[in-house]
RNA sequence: GCCCAUGUGGCGGAACUGGUAGACGCAGCAGACUCAAAAUCUGCCAUUCGCAAGGGUGUGAAGGUUCGAUUCCUUUCGUGGGCACCA
């Protein structure tokens, strides 16, 4: 062998592009010299970045995490060169729900899982080199964090919100308005009627009770989703399909005293906010749909009285209660004597009760042990059809259940609803007992229904239609009442009595999970009533049926069938006759829900289009006192309330039934220890659990996930106070974030709620401004590309994807890392599992192919690749530009690992720029020429706009296409070569750190100055213009810039080529755009 | 059903306010260097007719506006996302 001095230098050690050392120098370098760290105080502009933080998961990052990081980092490290005070930080939403499911699966701390998955995300975060200032890191579950969020929180239940001036004030305001002029004024609720001396006469329970139906942060009894499998209360966003987002548990509504926030409130500030930021059109008009805001009017309908309408039936009878008897008649005589032995000692409890309901002290008549069917009631509202049942502890009592589920069954089939209260509820807690019952009896009571001194019933004379098309008010046929709603036993004929009870009953039977799933259906029934349209006196039958929602508008609509396709589907089922006020707009096929046709058959309305027609309704609904102009949400007041244990304790003491605020320096309220994270008794969260938590009374349940992510962006500006969330002169200076990036999981979500909390923050003048995201980017979804493989049913053969239809086979997925394209490897397929060792596999042309779909990048279909692998393989630097080189940063795309080596190959080339592998360093300090110039400014104006625009992956080839360029110029000129690396710094900071200090420079390539694009270079004095014939290019001809049109015809015309395609004939016109093309028309 | 996106080579994608469609990269093919491989370099690469020169066709489909349309308008189909009986 002969001997090649040169063969035996390792070169590689300090010629080559060595990512790995260079990685790990610079990034000791860096933290060394606290490169990242950020200062509240400078001379410079601000510039605020924010990522929306991740949830610390147990699965580590994987390749979709880092893409809207990568993003934020190169904007952040752009602005900052770019002469910007960049605050771009980074923390964890660190509460939350997988900690705790882990902690119940496994009895490990949330608190300890949670650090261990923080410390794994910010080693794999630092691997990819962020410029995070991670001394402003902060966590949702720390408690010098979470000490502000229930801080925040008290605020928000000090305050409420004044129509009048839209916005939230301090609830003091409303106290002193109470004390001199009563319920009287703006912003008071119409249910509320009191004078300032009632006020004062009031018990403070009373009075607190009165100021919880105002305060943005409030707690009422209310229907929640109640998930049995998870133990928890989901919000409307975490139930998809009537299962809950995680595990897909069937989930029901429940009755629970809740924390709310009174979103709703902010719900038109919320909607005209969005005109004043910039994020996407999709992403607002997810918002503007979720706030959903209608706008129409409530009007309402008399009832025609007739004798067969009776206010109360009664309708009694055996037939109705055999049917639900579930145990034997022996039993059930057994059962009843011994119920009956129990009623009659009259306990403490039943008096003390007793004490505080007589003589209508909750504003309605009741009855003490009375008699209804054959059951002894202890306490009963006849108006409201509310039973209140106090019994001793018996609920562990299997016979005493058994009889308390059939009395509350057979009280349920009349129509009654039964609240059941132990004797230590009555007797400890008498005003929580009495909170729950007047909220039921509210909710109960008839609307119309006139309460009078002697409780006596008025009859029912009206119901209460919402509608946002008042125009088609002579094309009402029928009206439907939602089967919740109250004056549908005040209403329901003794005829109907039997149709409608079935139909409730219907009703009831069905999970909320039957009503959203099923297809539609149409299904209802008419109550017998009859109802009169005010403006011709026409009778329109009322109905009842599932497609009214009890929740929204007043619960009852006026059918249209000509222009509602539900009311026409209904109308056609249940054979009602169709007016006709469209003429032939309306086929009788179908609805059209048109706003311009002319209306017809309808008196004062009759000649005008539709969409004017409502105005002139609505003065005439208005004027005639039949109702009024009403604008309606779709959008409820936000739960704020977990059964669970790993979120943020509520301040809050409950005394007597009463919340309390605890005082502000007791904060924070930390989280006790637990030893079981099991749901506490009665659905109450994993803390009642705790003695000494439950003998301080205070509040059991936890806040959500989104309350410490609904202002985190403010803590960051100043993480370490201590006496206060945000210190005001910070955030003045910080102000809003100017870019925000994340995804659109969170549309709907917490991007709604921190924008409240804004807004909220800025009416009590603790920060300067009510929009907390000015401008929103969001980064697309890597999904994951899986493979499939065939088995043959029952066998251990693997039929190739072209051949499986000749089979039946199971699909299942394969690691996507050990297929090649879609040609399984299928020697590595055997090692995987040792199920499969003994696979076989049937072939096509000699390969295996896979089948492939794309779906979400999850550990469980074996599609996810990780970044620390091609860190490790390739460097920070390659993965951070092959990210963004994918594509549009908002575009969704699946994940594809192969085109990572030309990015690789790139900086390799930019590298050799710089150094020869063999000849060590190459770049000189020569003069730069022209063409090297035209190259370099062409790229930074390139580069400058297409960061602005986070336009990434043009701004990759835009280097590739430089450095190719300087390559063939063989440039190897500092001159130029400086500047570009400092356009480069951003997008691959370690590799231009490097080559930066290998130039000579002092001082980090991070703080360089941008280099200043100059139009001079660009400037030509000629161009190749395209030259078309009837719009198709023909040729390329060279001429000045300066020619003008009778020049340019003039070279044009006499050019051969375009002499040939004009075959001698003379051209009609000529069309020359300066600087761009020239296009002759024959 | 309604709303919002989106549709361009074998693949990811580019194209400024309408002005040379396919930049850049991947994959592929051919060649150089090498004993060989890797690395690197050079060339080709929408489709079709043609030896070539050159021509036809092409941005989901069909129309329209225009001297000229991937871009604007109308209709329609496919894909992705959101809302889902909201009166």
């Amino acid at each position: 062998m002969d001997f090649n001095p040169e063969n035996t230098i390792p070169k590689s050690l300090f010629m080559e592009y060595n990512f790995k050392d260079i990685e790990v120098k610079w990034h000791e370098h860096w933290k060394a010299n606290n490169a990242y760290r950020v200062s509240n105080v400078s001379e410079k502009p601000k510039f605020y970045v924010l990522d929306m933080f991740p949830y610390p998961s147990g699965a580590g990052l994987h390749v979709g995490h880092p893409l809207g990081y990568i993003a934020s980092d190169i904007y952040s490290r752009y602005k900052r060169l770019k002469g910007f005070n960049v605050l771009h930080p980074m923390g964890f939403d660190s509460f939350g729900l997988p900690a705790e499911q882990y902690a119940i699966e496994t009895g490990q701390h949330p608190a300890t899982t949670t650090e261990k998955n923080i410390e794994t995300f910010k080693k794999q975060l630092d691997k990819i080199g962020f410029c995070y200032d991670w001394e402003r890191e902060v966590r949702t579950s720390n408690p010098d964090y979470y000490k502000w969020t229930q801080w925040i929180f008290l605020q928000l239940f000090k305050s409420w919100f004044n129509p009048e001036l839209q916005k939230a004030e301090s609830i003091d305001t409303l106290i002193k308005s109470f004390e001199t002029s009563g319920a009287k004024g703006a912003g008071k609720h119409e249910s509320d009627q009191f004078t300032a001396d009632d006020w004062k006469s009031f018990s403070s329970a009373k009075q607190q009770e009165i100021l919880m139906n105002y305060r943005l942060a409030f707690s009422a009894f209310g229907e929640v989703n109640w998930c049995e499998a998870l133990g928890t209360v989901l919000a409307n966003d975490e139930v998809v399909n009537g299962v809950s987002e995680r595990g897909g548990h069937p989930v029901i509504k429940k009755k629970m005293r809740q924390w709310y926030l009174r979103i709703t409130d902010y719900a038109d500030r919320l909607l005209n906010g969005l005109n004043t930021v910039d994020f996407s059109d999709s992403m607002k008009e997810m918002q503007r749909n979720w706030i959903g805001k209608s706008e129409g009017c409530e009007m309402e309908f008399s009832l025609i009285q007739n004798s067969d309408l009776t206010p109360n039936p009664s309708p009694g009878g055996e037939g109705g209660k055999a049917s639900i008897l579930t145990t034997d008649p022996e039993t059930w005589k057994l059962l009843k004597d011994f119920a009956i032995e129990n009623r009659k000692n009259k306990t403490n409890a039943e008096d003390k009760l007793w004490q505080r309901l007589r003589n209508n002290q909750l504003d309605s008549k009741v009855r003490r042990q009375h008699v209804i069917e054959d059951f002894i009631i202890d306490f009963a509202f006849l108006n409201e059809k509310l039973l209140i049942e106090v019994d001793g502890g018996y609920h562990n009592d299997d016979q005493q259940k058994i009889y308390d589920d059939m009395r509350t069954h057979v009280m349920g089939e009349l129509g009654y609803e039964v609240l059941r209260f132990t004797n230590e509820e009555v007797e400890q807690n008498i005003e929580d007992v009495l909170t729950k019952i007047s909220f039921v009896l509210k909710e109960r009571a008839p609307l119309s229904l006139g309460r009078g001194a002697g409780g006596e019933v008025k009859e029912v004379k009206t119901i209460k239609v919402y509608t946002t098309r008042p125009d088609t008010i002579f094309g009402v046929d029928f009206l439907v009442l939602a089967p919740e709603h109250e004056l549908v036993n005040k209403i329901t004929t003794a005829e109907q009595r039997k149709n409608i009870d079935e139909y409730l009953t219907y009703v009831k039977s069905r999970s909320d999970r039957e009503r959203m799933s099923e297809v539609k259906q149409i299904t209802g029934c008419f109550t017998g009533a009859y109802a009169e349209n005010p403006f011709n006196g026409k009778q329109i039958p009322v109905w009842i049926a599932e497609y009214v929602l009890a929740g929204y508008g007043t619960g009852a609509i006026m059918a249209v069938p000509c222009g509602d396709q539900r009311d026409f589907l209904f109308a056609q089922h249940f054979n009602i006759p169709i007016t006709n006020i469209i003429g032939e707009h309306f086929n009788g096929k179908e609805a059209n829900p048109t706003k311009e046709a002319t209306l017809q058959h309808s008196e004062f309305l009759d000649g005008l289009l539709m969409k004017d027609a409502i105005k002139v309704a609505i003065e005439k609904i208005e004027n005639a006192r039949l109702g009024k102009r009403k604008v309606n949400f779709k959008m409820r007041d936000a739960g704020f309330s977990r059964q669970r244990y790993w979120g943020e304790p509520f301040p809050i003491k409950w005394e007597d039934g009463l919340a309390l605020a605890m005082n502000e320096t007791q904060l924070p309220l930390e989280l006790p220890h637990v030893e079981k994270y099991g749901p506490g008794p009665e659905g109450e969260g994993p803390l009642a659990n705790i003695a000494e938590w439950k003998n301080q009374q205070l509040e059991t349940s936890t806040m959500p996930g989104y309350a410490g992510s609904s202002w985190y962006f403010l803590r960051y500006m100043d993480p370490h106070n201590a006496s206060t969330f945000c210190d005001r002169k910070v955030s003045d200076y910080w102000n809003q974030v100017d870019v925000y990036i994340g995804g659109t999981e969170h549309a709907v979500g917490h991007l709604l709620y921190s924008r409240m909390w804004t807004k909220v923050l800025y009416d009590l003048g603790l920060i300067g401004f009510d929009e907390p995201f000015k401008r929103l980017v969001n980064q697309g979804m890597i999904q994951g590309s899986s493979r499939f493989v065939y088995r043959i049913k029952g066998t251990q053969q693997f039929v190739s994807f072209g051949l499986k239809n000749q089979y039946e086979v199971d699909e299942l997925h394969a690691d996507v890392n050990m297929v090649d394209g879609v040609e399984l490897d299928t020697e590595a397929f055997k090692k995987w599992k040792p199920d499969y060792a003994n696979a076989e596999f049937i072939l096509e042309d000699g390969k295996y192919i896979c089948g492939s779909e794309v779906e979400k990048m999850s550990k469980s279909k074996f599609n996810t690749v990780n970044p620390d692998d091609l860190v490790l393989k390739y460097g920070a630097d390659t993965f951070r530009m092959y990210e963004m080189f994918l594509g549009p940063i908002e575009q969704s795309k699946p994940w594809d690992t192969k085109g990572i080596e030309g990015v690789h190959r790139f900086l390799r080339k930019l590298w050799r720029l710089f150094n020869d592998d063999l000849k060590g360093k190459v770049w000189n300090d020569e003069k730069a020429n022209d063409a090297e110039f035209k190259v370099l400014h062409r790229t930074i104006k390139k580069i400058e706009s297409d960061t602005e625009q986070f336009s990434f992956n043009t701004a990759v080839s835009a280097f590739m296409v430089c450095v190719n360029e300087l390559a063939d110029l063989k440039c190897y000129k500092k001159e130029i070569l400086e500047k570009v690396l400092i356009l480069l710094t951003p997008y691959a900071p370690h590799i231009s750190e490097e080559l930066w200090s290998q130039l000579g420079n002092s001082g980090s390539i991070l703080d360089a100055v941008y280099p200043v694009f100059e139009e001079k270079y660009l400037v030509e004095t000629s161009k190749e213009y395209p030259v078309s014939i009837n719009g198709k290019v023909r040729t390329n001809i060279n001429i000045d810039l300066s020619a003008q049109q009778p020049e340019v015809e003039q070279i044009v015309l006499s050019n051969d080529i375009v002499q040939k395609w004009l075959e001698g004939k003379s051209p009609k016109k000529i069309i020359f755009v300066k600087g761009k093309m020239v296009n002759i028309v024959m």
